[in-house]
DNA sequence: CATGAATGAGATTTCATTCAT
DNA sequence: CATGAATGAAATCTCATTCAT
C-alpha cells in the first residue's frame, strides 16, 4: 500500500525512467489510450515496479507534471541573470525561441502532453510558473524603472504573458498554421511592446 | 448495425437529450471518468438507446464537438449585421461578453468541456470556426476599408484572435484570477487596438 | 460504480445465482482461496455479471452473512409454536438436530463457511439472531411460568445458548471427535437442564 | 533454498521478532490484510530475511500456531501441581481467569488471532492441548476418586471443556456483551459443577 | 546473512458493446 | 424502438517470492 520512498541510486533512476516513460507513452497515445502495461513497456520495468513507486497511474501523472513544471522553473531561473539585462523586443524573441526549443524537445514530447494538461493535473502546478515569472518581472523593472509607470501594471503583465503563452503553444500544436512561426513571434512583440507603449501613454498623460 | 438517421420528431429529440447528457457528464466527471452508463442515465434513456443512435462513444464525442462548434457558428452569423457597423473598441468588449455567456451558460458546461477538448476532438471542427471569423473580418473590412492597409493583415488577425480566445476562455476557468474579467475586457482591447495602430502606422510609414 | 436494483425477475434469479456460488466456492477454497473469477465460474454467469451486482468482492461475502442469518430467523420463527408446547429435554434435543441439519446441508456448506465467520463479517448480523432467540424464550417463559423463577435467567440463556451454539458447530467441524453426535446431544440437554435446575433451586433458598 | 535452522542466538532472536510481528500483523488487519511486507515492517526486518527463516508465508503462520499452542501447553504445565489440589468451584473459576488473561495479552493480540484460527491453521495443533487437558483431568482424578464414579466420562469431560472454552473466548471477542464477564465465571462454573453432579447422581441410581 | 528492488502471475475491477426480451 | 442484463476483453492493481548487490 505504502509506496516505498527510493532509498538506492537504482531507484531513483527507475522513478526518472518511469516518469520518462509516461511522457512517452501520453505523447503518442493520448491519456485515455495510455495504460499502465504501456508505460511499464516503454520504461522496461514490470507493471509491479510501476506500483513500488507509485500509488497509482494518477500518481505518475502527477509527477508528470511536476517534473515539466520543474523543468520550466529551471528555465526561468537560469535565464533570469539575461533576461533583465535585454531590451524589450529581441527579449521577448529570445524567449519564445527558447519555450518552442523546450516544448519541441524530444519529438515533442512536452508539447502533446500539454494537450493533456487538465487530465495531467497540470493546473495544480501551474501557479509556481506564474509566481516565478512574476518574480522575473520585479527584477526586469528594478532594472528598466520606467516601466514602473506602465498604467494596470499586473493587468497588463498578466495579459501579455499569457497571450504569449498560449499563441507559442497553440502555435505549435496546428498542423497547418496560416502564418509562421517566426511571423507569430514578430508579431506577438509588436503587440505587447505597442500595448506596453499604449498604458505607458496613458499612465503620461 | 446502420444506425438510423432520426427523421422523425421524437427520435430527434432524444439525441438532442444524449448530446446534452453527454455534456452534462463530461462537464462533471472529465473525459475519463464519463462512462456510457453515465451519460444514458443522464439523459434518461437505457444505454441500449444510446446505441440505437450513435455507432459508438467516440460519435456522441463528436456530435458533442459539432453540436458547440454550430453553436459557435451561429452565434457569429447572427451578430455579423451588428459586428461590421460597430467601432472597434466596443466591438471587442461586446464579443468578450457575448462569449462568455456562451461559454459560461448552463454551469459552464461548455467552459468545462473545453478543457477536454482535445479527447473530444473539437480540433477536427475548429478550422470552420477560423473561416467563419475570417468572413467577418472581410465583411467589416469592406465596410471600415482603413484596416485593408494594416501591414501583415493576416497575421495581425490571427494573433488578435487567437489571444482574444485563449485569455477569455483562460479567465474563465481560472479558479482565482489575479485581475477581474472588466479589467481583462478593458486591457484585451487596448492591447489589440494599439496592435492595429502600430501595424497601421508601419505600412504608412 | 452503483450497481444497479435487479428489477426483473431474471436478475433476481442471478443475484441468489451468484450468492449460492459464493458459498460453493468459500465451502471448498476457504476465504482467501475464493476468486471472483471462481464463484462467477461457478454461478454460470461472466465476472461482469458479479460487478452489475454487486459493487466488489467483500458485498457478496456480505450478502452471503445476510442470507445465511435469514435462513437461521426462518427457522426459528417457524419451529417457533412448536418449540413454546415442548418440554425442555425432548425440546433441546430437537433444536440441536434441527441446527445440525441447516448446517450440514449441502455439502456441509453453511458449517464450513462458518468456519470463515470473521473474514465474512457474520458477526454483524449476529445480534438480529440473538434478538430473535430471546423473542423465542420470552415466549417460553409465558407459557411455562415456573423458568420465570430462574434465578439470573438472563445470565443462564446466555451461557445455555451460547454452550449449545458452539459445542453443535465445533463437534460437526471436528474430523474425528471423541465422542458421538448423539451422545453430545444427551450430555449437552443433561447440563443445560441441571442447570437449570440448580438455578431454579437457588431461588427457591 | 533450504531455510537453515536458527542455531545462534542472532537468529533464535530473529525468528521470534517474525513472529511476534505476525500476530501483530494479523491482529490488525486480519489474515487476508497481513502481506509479508507488513510483518517485515514490523519486524524491522526486509522482506528478504522473511525468507531466510521461513520458506514462505504459510510458515509464518504455522510458527504463529505452534507459538500459540505451546504458550497454552506450558500454562498447563505450570498449573498441573496446583490445579490437582484445588476443589471444582474455584478450580473453574481460576482456570477461566487465567485463559482470559492470557487472551487478552499484549492488546487481545491471541484474542484476536484465533478469530483466524482456521487460516491461520491452528486446528493443526489443536490435538494436543486435548491431550494436555486430558492428562490433567486423569491427575485431578487420581487425586480425587469420586469423580472416577461419574456417569460418561469422557462426553462429559469433552462437552464441559468445550463449553469453557467457547464461552470465555466469545465473550471476550463481543464488544458489547449481555453479561459481566465474572457473571459468565459464575454462571460457567455452576452449570458444569451442576452437570458433573447430575452425572454423579445417574451413576450411583 | 541482510537488503530491498524487481518481478510477474494472477487477482480485482471497469465499461463499451451486444442482444434477447 | 426501448430496455437493461449479460458479456468479456482489457485495464488496474497486489503481493509472495526471488536475486543481484
Amino acid at each position: 500500500m505504502a509506496t516505498r520512498k527510493p532509498r538506492q541510486t537504482r531507484s531513483k533512476v527507475t522513478v526518472d525512467t518511469i516518469i520518462e516513460a509516461g511522457f512517452i507513452a501520453v505523447a503518442s497515445n493520448g491519456t485515455s489510450g495510455t495504460t499502465t502495461r504501456h508505460i511499464a513497456d516503454i520504461a522496461g520495468v514490470s507493471v509491479g515496479s510501476l506500483y513500488e513507486y507509485f500509488k497509482n497511474k494518477e500518481e505518475i501523472y502527477d509527477a508528470m507534471a511536476k517534473s515539466f513544471v520543474k523543468e520550466v522553473l529551471d528555465m526561468v531561473k537560469e535565464l533570469t541573470p539575461i533576461i533583465v539585462e535585454m531590451e524589450l523586443e529581441p527579449l521577448f524573441e529570445m524567449i519564445f525561441y527558447t519555450f518552442r526549443d523546450l516544448l519541441t524537445r524530444d519529438n515533442d514530447r512536452y508539447l502533446i502532453c500539454l494537450q493533456y494538461a487538465t487530465e495531467l493535473k497540470y493546473e495544480r502546478y501551474i501557479g509556481q510558473i506564474e509566481m516565478a515569472l512574476m518574480e522575473v518581472l520585479m527584477k526586469y523593472m528594478m532594472r528598466h524603472p520606467k516601466y514602473l509607470k506602465v498604467n494596470n501594471l499586473s493587468v497588463t503583465a498578466y495579459i501579455s504573458i499569457n497571450s504569449s503563452i498560449f499563441n507559442v503553444a497553440r502555435h505549435l500544436i496546428l498542423p497547418n498554421p496560416q502564418i509562421s512561426f517566426d511571423e507569430m513571434v514578430r508579431g506577438l512583440s509588436t503587440m505587447i511592446i505597442s500595448y506596453i507603449d499604449a498604458e505607458l501613454a496613458k499612465a503620461e498623460s
